[in-house]
DNA sequence: CGTTTCGTTGAAGAGTGTCAAGGCCAGTGG
DNA sequence: CCACTGGCCTTGACACTCTTCAACGAAACG
């Protein structure tokens, strides 16, 4: 059950050089510190539009952080069901999942052209194990993702198909403009379906809400351009009409560092 | 804002002894690593049923493994609705979510008259540095967590009613075993309106359901008794009336140790 | 023993899902 | 270059699940 595409590019990873660095690695770092994660990391690979990076029941022994590209993670229910559980882009770390059984529990599936940066796990533990900073920062990323998926579950489980889409679209645009960016104008690289999946409704849904969300001038929709007009507007939706506040919890939060 | 009650009972803890020590250490430990974590966790602590072990905002220091009680984890949204993320019982370890920003995210509070060991997590670093197993087993138990929480997502993104309380019921089921507790009979020790949130449902709705299940004989219901009846009926309902089968991903499948 | 919290049940209504038809767009091959 | 195809998106009508509102009963608590 091995991925059938492995081009392994094998030129030389350059953390240093890495414009994602500050998302990927932990802030103080020194030179030699970085050149002992540039031996770990020693290979990209590349995964080409709708084909997997792992699929559940692979094996584990690598995380991958993104390069550059588009990825969504789904699992499947026992009667087939598909569940889309995030989406991820340029500087987050995937395939967390696997460490629990050694094998993967979810799919990996590109939705656009992406690369990859290779870790193998056992030798990121050697890592922790001398540096202090890399220890705390992998715990950092692991937590991190399980506070986000409480974004996830207090919007699956209280509410609205409207609070849904809006916090959906909040979410990408805060994560585009925290990459450089546009945070008021960008392309949806998954389909409606995907969508609705992730925020747990059908694709007709997710696509009435968009329309009446550009009728009210909130955002202009094209396919899969979306354009941003009212994203205070957006906000008061989630809050329940009440002007847009401070967020507790809100799930369009940045994911911070 | 931190936690009023802090009752640290002094006695001296030992994992050595402890019956909970297979579903909170790695496996291959000698006596003397065990000794050096015994070093660590110096203390427990005692939540009073309805108390907060700690509460969203409280900074970060611990985690908590818990020795015996139920506490439930719950998020709260701007406007203030409240969502359970999870039920946590014996042998589990919360406050996983502070790391990431050394404050929690979430409230853990007792269900039942609870009580916890308490991990200093900047020692538990300082352990992992030294002790691969240890480092390796805590990175799986936050992996696992994620696992975990892919499962709740599944659930609330593509279930319906029946199927959700279904699958509750067997999990919770699946748990008690693993814990010497009958599997067939049990005390819910949470409310209607927590099961109701943690399910993404309406107290109502939950109520109606485990009449329902009662009424076709599938378990007994009184008040807060429950009983399973027909476990193969209601894995029946999770995988869409087809018999039960294996299931790949049905949150139904206890936590591995 | 009163008071409060919790649980059950009914009736009506809202919000999504389902089914179906048609339009738009990109890619493919003639 | 154009027609064709298939995937994706939109929209409407209708069905259904779940929520809301309300009343009542049962257990828990001081």
């Amino acid at each position: 059950m091995t991925t059938p595409n492995i081009p392994l590019s094998t030129l030389r990873v350059s953390c240093i050089n890495c414009n994602l660095r500050e998302r990927c690695l932990p802030a103080r770092m020194s030179l030699r510190e970085i050149e002992r994660m540039e031996d770990i990391v020693t290979t990209r690979r590349r995964v080409k539009r709708g084909d997997a990076l792992y699929r559940a029941g692979d094996r584990f022994d690598c995380l991958y952080a993104i390069r550059l590209g588009f990825l969504k993670s789904t699992v499947m229910s026992s009667d087939g069901r598909e569940q889309v559980t995030a989406f991820h882009m340029a500087g987050e770390m995937v395939g967390l999942d696997g460490i629990a059984n050694e094998v993967h529990s979810c799919d990996a599936i590109a939705l656009e052209d992406t690369e990859v940066c290779v870790i193998p796990y056992e030798k990121l533990l050697d890592l922790t194990a001398t540096m202090r900073v890399m220890a705390a920062h992998f715990h950092r990323v692991m937590s991190r993702e399980i506070v986000r998926q409480h974004g996830v579950i207090l919007l699956l489980g209280s509410m609205h198909a409207e609070e849904r889409l809006a916090a959906f679209l909040l979410n990408l645009s805060q994560r585009f403009e925290a990459r450089g960016y546009s945070r008021s104008e960008f392309v949806l690289r998954m389909t409606r379906a995907e969508i609705g999946s992730y925020l747990g409704l059908k694709l007709e849904t997710v696509s009435r809400v968009l329309s009446r969300f550009s009728h009210d001038g909130l955002i202009q929709v094209n396919q899969k351009h979306v354009q941003i007009l009212n994203a205070s507007g957006l906000r008061a939706i989630i809050t329940g009409q009440g002007q847009s506040g401070p967020l507790r919890n809100g799930f369009t939060e940045e994911d911070r560092s």
